[in-house]
DNA sequence: CGTTAAAGCGGACTCACGGTCCGGATTCTA
DNA sequence: TAGAATCCGGACCGTGAGTCCGCTTTAACG
């Protein structure tokens, strides 16, 4: 099989959509209002160039997201502890769900825009899958949680959705800290079997 | 102050979209594919009428769950224990949870609905302020957890979304008793002090 | 009752946005 | 350098929320 390099112009333009749509989320105040001929006039590139990159907005997104979570992923499969693999589980979950929520927290209209990407529920997205299945996976080593690893990794999850981060972070002001250390105390209680 | 009362024909206009609306996201798979014309065609009215009784597309999801929400609300109000006032803290927040978690497993598809209905997050909406509102005022009364309990209600909230719920019990078949069952043993877990 | 002004009706219309299409330009291959 | 494969881009389409306005119905009053 081929498997044919990219046109040299191809490679460009998608260069450029990535960087036009990265800035345009940062400064917008809310994902929706930036449209797709928007992100393609700001490239100076045409829709049909855009589409035929990513194939639909919730592409263009994913292609974002994926690019700016490479280095969190590296961390997670094969850096140092607490992040990488090798950790106690207790402490593990605990340094998952902070990196999962500075991560949003530096990514707020970017991950906003992910998961209110229309149609389809947060939860039938790949990126989703992974991280439930990282999580549940500690989780089950963790005495007494084994059962029910599956919901609390939903659970913990939900704890740090998109909206909720930007509502807390972006509406109520809560300084980063605050709710980094309000995260670990209930993730703390929530793997503490009574 | 005139506050004239509607029209015959408004207020039966009214009752006709109502039931036709709650007719159709029951039926239908995914709310999203039921348009606001299909709406207005099932309960044999105008689009303009339609409109003018509850404004946009939200509006009317808002109406049809407020309705339903109503005997839930009143047994909170002022019902008996363990879901009225004057029961022990610890016990009400697992009543409160899990009678909202058996709501929205009642109504699925309307609180689908409601939550995705498109642009404001439902943070906004003065629904969800109600339901936290409620559940950090009984969470402040739980010893060590006052400080945090914004945020722990939040969380809580978060754990039984719309689309969470849609997601296990309609994609995962997850069992009612047992979605039930893991809700409070996560919720006992949170709500305990380590 | 009869009259009349306000309230309500409904469907054709607008508008915005995601996504498609295709004639012409560009880049790879030989 | 010729030909073919690939890509470009903006005009175009379908869809669905929300608006508009001429006509009908209601209800208040003499």
């Amino acid at each position: 099989m081929p498997e044919r390099k990219p046109r040299k112009d191809a490679a460009r333009n998608r260069e450029a959509v990535l960087a036009a749509a990265d800035a345009l989320f940062a400064r917008s105040e809310s994902p929706e209002d930036i449209t797709m001929a928007d992100v393609a006039a700001a490239a100076g590139v045409g829709k049909g160039t855009l589409f035929r990159a990513f194939g639909d907005r919730s592409g263009l997104l994913r292609a974002l997201y994926e690019a700016r979570l490479e280095p969190v992923r590296e961390a997670i499969e094969s850096g140092p502890p607490p992040l990488g693999p090798g950790t106690p589980p207790h402490q593990r979950v605990l340094a998952l769900l902070d990196s999962a929520l500075c991560f949003k927290l530096d990514n707020r209209r970017l991950a906003l825009a992910l998961e209110e990407s229309g149609s389809t529920s947060p939860y039938q997205a790949a990126h989703y899958d992974r991280w439930h299945n990282l999580l549940q996976g500690v989780l089950e080593q963790i005495p007494g949680l084994a059962a029910d690893s599956d919901f609390t990794a939903h659970t913990l999850l939900a704890a740090i959705r998109a909206d909720l981060v930007e509502h807390l972070a972006g509406e109520e002001d809560v300084p980063r800290e605050k709710l980094r250390a309000q995260l670990a105390a209930f993730t703390t209680r929530a793997i503490t079997a009574p």
